[in-house]
DNA sequence: GGGGTCATGTAATAGGTTACATGATTCT
DNA sequence: AGAATCATGTAACCTATTACATGACCCC
């Protein structure tokens, strides 16, 4: 199966935004950022504009028209076209219906979590803890202000989800600080990292 | 706060994998594979070599030998020193104690779920969920036989962290699909999306 | 003994991030 | 008026991934 011709998320974005109606890159990037959806695509000038160039190569969007609009620099407005708009489509819906493998950080420090003392592990995972309480607060707070906004629900589904993670991985923290602190883990480390060193 | 000087995750792999015995980059590839590391931290050789050099000049790692061992090509064998050293404890303790933003995948469709009609993503999310349920049954299956084998219940908790994260995606989905379901958001998007199509 | 694949690296290319540049507008 | 910030893009630099290369061993 080959891959898409442009796999950055933003290029998405593009798309989805020009679904809409035609424009130039920096007001798509004003958009993501005013939208918030920059909290889940990565987000970042130099990116947008390589993207643009990317999906125009591909034939997914088109130069529409160049304005200038004296004073500010020159801005160039794109458009979808047809492929755009079905690349569009094909691409949500492999999204949406097919998990991918992933490789969050946290994953990482606990691959590698045996070389850290079980207390010291335990301690360090408390003020995860702490942490990931706050980023929880801080996503309940801006969804409600939101829906008091009158945001609807469909366009903050994505931090509900962020939220049923972090819960998730709270949970696991919790449990995984129990584990470290009984006496076996700690005695079971200590022979193999320590083994001729004390 | 300035960078780490080296950022690939692979790159705490190596200086991890040195803090055991000194060896050549093939070597520590060979073993993340083996050990099933390269699910959590993402490998590929090309990488690998890349930070091995960049380790190098960053001073975390330094030339020990070289072999050559007649026949296969000539490998340089890599030590840990004292500031590569420095930098694994500190790097760990950062990653365990510090969540950070991260930007999956599914967050991402989930941004610009508007896009697709209801019932499709509805449907599209039922695919979805028999995918997760495949993968969570393949990694119970993996580590009920690491279990089998002996390996440390530490060695396994990645793969615990991965099966709680799945879990609660495949919660939250299910929620999701109802939610998709009920007919107010069928005529609320329909209003939307396809103001002056019909 | 020719066809895989293991072991080991290097080089070419593509992708993404940071830094730079510049005129307009707004604030104090 | 000078400082900060908005609006807009380009270019330089790093990083990461793919492709290429090569000699051994292993299998029938």
């Amino acid at each position: 199966m080959k891959r898409r011709a442009v796999a950055n998320p933003l290029a998405l974005a593009v798309l989805c935004g020009l679904l809409l109606e035609p424009m130039h890159p920096y007001e798509m990037g004003r958009r993501l950022k005013e939208t918030g959806k920059d909290r889940n695509i990565k987000y970042n000038r130099g990116s947008l504009y390589m993207v643009v160039e990317q999906l125009g190569k591909a034939g997914f969007i088109a130069e529409q028209e160049t304005v200038r609009d004296t004073a500010r620099p020159e801005r160039t407005v794109y458009a979808l076209t047809d492929s755009g708009r079905a690349e569009l489509y094909d691409w949500m819906r492999e999204l949406v219906a097919r998990p991918e493998h992933e490789y969050p950080r946290f994953g990482v420090a606990l691959s590698l979590l045996g070389v850290l003392a079980p207390d010291e592990a335990a301690a360090l995972l408390g003020e995860r803890l702490t942490a990931l309480d706050r980023e929880a607060a801080d996503i309940r707070a801006d969804t409600a202000a939101a829906k008091e906004q009158g945001v609807l629900w469909v366009f903050l589904i994505e931090e509900d989800y962020r939220l049923a993670l972090l819960e998730a991985e709270h949970r696991f923290v919790t449990a995984l600080i129990d584990s470290l602190k009984a006496p076996e883990y700690a005695r079971a480390w200590r022979a193999v990292f320590e083994e001729g060193e004390t």
